[in-house]
RNA sequence: GGCCCCGUAGUUCAAUGGAUAGAACGAAAGUUUCCUAAACUUUAAAUCCAGGUUCGAUUCCUGGCGGGGCUACCA
């Protein structure tokens, strides 16, 4: 069990047996001693001061002094405050070191439920830019971490292949391609099909200034402009299945699939399930119908089917328009659905930006109220928005980071520094190909996931990412340090059972090694990577400022040098495998 | 207008209501005959404002100020 469960437990029986005071051991406040004072773990005792009618000192000496006493692995204790600061006795953390190293780390106890991620979900008319990297990274992230947690993961995509954006893209094709291809000019089926839609939009602007100047109103233009009119009448007949229409309609989504295939293989991202909204637009009708069976949803005058929502603090929301067609929310309630129908999820997770909280709120209420078994499992899994210093990335004003330039980019970094660095030796060149790409994408990966998801993050390409202190390379340097300290050290004795003179630096480490699935379960448990990223960096930063005086290959003993090999291979194994969660590789060497 | 989110060192981020608010980058100074200096050590530097609840507030509540999002019979 973790020590900070047991210490909880320690508390809770002390409380009940001398106290004659029951409490839940899960609402004990146990936080690690900071580092200016003696001990391992505090508890705050203020919050049974007022019902045990005790002063805080009073009560942190006494629970201390029980504590102690009942517990052979509580050593001793000072008060300070009303912080009952607590010493661990040193075997138990070596006992955890000879058991962790016995079972490899991690081992999470399974859980059997069933939880869909839904991510990346990109528009098929324009390539992935730096946002879609925020919702990839995330969602591959919360996956990895629930499969790690024992849970039964299913990433979906839901693909947004049909509708207008698309259309602007085709129009602008058909018009201005002279039938280009990615074959026949060289460029990534997605960036071809994206250069189109900004062709498009060029066109669009163009079309009204030229209307503008004209005489016609700026509102009037931009509703009326001939390519525009063009796109929405390729709309029309993509609904009305037009075979010239379709069959471009297929080839142009072909292109931009090869393209999102590449660049999802570079990240290093999969997907058990995609859904197509093609497929699933006009889902969700039939739901609504029960609805409105089952007086859920009501009908206006105009034959419009509407949900009621002021009662929750919301307005009245359109399901259906009044000549029977589909509206967004029909389709999601559909896609939801059928999601739920494919594969009966307890949870079903939607990586989806801030800009969509109302939505998708509205969503999950509808789903209650035609209580759908799947409703209560919807969670939204919201991110803010990846900001430029200049605002927000736009994709029609030419202001977004795409996807691929920077993932060149990032790489190149990685090449330059490790030139720089004279760390190319011993090398072969397919290696150091791979190794530029691992420290540029956990540059990148790091980068994006450390910041809590619910913020919204600006991103300064100038400044661009770096590969000191708080970074994914600084990570991987130090397991790639570790590891080269132990092919140095040839084979490892059996561990430790015993040590004495254990150092506050090697304790604090072993502390932090034992707290490593607590934060596996943490980050799953709020969907956020960025208490792993934390958690990570604290303990590399740890191990590197241990290392310089502790010496290792040359302790002043056998026991001392097994120990601290032991040591090393424990937070080597954690930092690789919290990467790995992560989606970041840990080199051998760099 | 209505609803929601966010304001922490110069900058980018931390801090389940708990001790003297932590890091990183940048700035200043230092460490390499020693297991990878992509590292380590030291210094300076912050909770938007005003109230309230509490033994204790960056955190919760109210009101300002500042920034963002949503609010379509668009997707």
């Amino acid at each position: 069990m973790l020590l900070t469960n047991r210490l909880k437990l320690a508390v809770a029986n002390v409380l009940k047996n001398n106290y004659q005071f029951e409490i839940n051991p899960d609402e004990i406040l146990i936080s690690d001693t900071k580092p200016e004072f003696e001990g391992d773990y505090t508890l705050v005792t203020f919050p049974f001061s007022k019902p045990l009618s005790k002063k805080p000192d009073d009560l942190g000496q006494e629970i201390g002094a029980l504590l102690t006493e009942q517990n052979s692995w509580i050593t001793s204790f000072n008060v300070i405050k009303g912080f009952l600061n607590l010493v661990i006795a040193e075997e138990t953390f070596v006992h955890f070191l000879a058991s962790s190293s016995a079972r490899e780390i991690a081992q999470m106890e399974g859980r059997t439920e069933k939880i869909m991620i839904e991510y990346s979900s990109p528009n098929t008319n324009k390539p992935l830019h730096f946002g879609h990297l925020r919702n990839i990274f995330l969602g591959a992230a919360v996956s990895n971490l629930y499969k790690k947690c024992g849970f039964d993961v299913i990433k979906a995509n839901l693909i947004n292949d049909r509708g207008i954006h698309i259309c602007k893209s085709m129009i602008a094709w058909m018009k201005f391609g002279n039938g280009a291809t990615p074959q026949s000019t060289g460029v990534k089926g997605d960036h071809l099909v994206g250069d189109y839609y900004v062709l498009y939009n060029d066109t669009f602007k163009k079309e009204v200034e030229a209307m503008v100047t004209q005489g016609i109103e700026k509102e009037v233009a931009e509703k009326t402009a001939p390519i525009l009119l063009e796109a929405q009448q390729l709309l029309r007949k993509w609904e009305a299945q037009d075979e010239e229409t379709i069959k471009l309609w297929k080839q142009m989504n072909d292109w931009v699939y090869a393209g999102f295939d590449v660049s999802y293989q570079r990240l290093g991202v999969s997907f058990d399930k995609y859904y197509y909204e093609s497929n699933t637009y006009l889902l969700g009708k039939s739901i609504i119908e029960q609805g409105l069976l089952s007086g859920v949803l009501f009908k206006k005058e105009d034959g419009s089917v509407w949900v009621d929502l002021t009662a929750d603090g919301l307005d009245e929301k359109l399901l259906l328009r009044g000549d029977g067609t589909s509206v967004y929310i029909t389709q999601d309630i559909g896609t939801a659905d059928l999601k739920y129908q494919d594969f009966q999820m307890n949870q079903s997770v939607y990586v989806i930006g801030d800009e969509q909280n109302y939505h998708m709120q509205v969503l999950k209420l509808i789903m209650q109220k035609l209580h759908h078994p799947g409703a209560d499992g919807i969670h939204h899994l919201s991110y803010g928005m990846v900001e430029l210093p200049s605002g927000k990335m736009k994709s029609r004003e030419g202001t977004v980071v795409d996807a691929d330039d920077m993932m060149d980019e990032m790489k190149q970094m990685a090449q330059k520094n490790t030139e720089e660095l004279g760390k190319i030796e011993g090398f072969t060149e397919d290696e150091l190909q791979e190794l530029y790409q691992t420290l540029g994408m956990g540059a990148l990966k790091f980068y994006l996931l450390r910041v809590d998801p619910k913020k919204k993050m600006i991103f300064n390409p100038k400044e661009s990412i770096d590969f000191h202190g708080f970074t994914g390379p600084f990570v991987q340097y130090t397991h790639a340090r570790i590891c080269s300290i132990l092919r140095k050290a040839g084979a490892i004795p059996e561990a430790p059972t015993t040590y004495v003179h254990m150092t506050k630096a090697e304790k604090k480490l072993l502390q932090l090694t034992e707290q490593y699935e607590q934060v596996l379960w943490q980050a799953s448990l709020e969907f956020n990577p960025a208490n792993l990223c934390n958690y990570l960096f604290n303990i590399a930063q740890h191990y590197n400022s241990f290392l310089p005086n502790h010496p290792i290959l040359k302790a002043e003993d056998e026991a001392i040098r097994n120990f601290r090999l032991h040591l090393s291979r424990l937070v080597k194994h954690i930092l690789a495998d919290g990467l790995l969660a992560l989606g970041i590789k840990a080199p051998q060497r760099m």
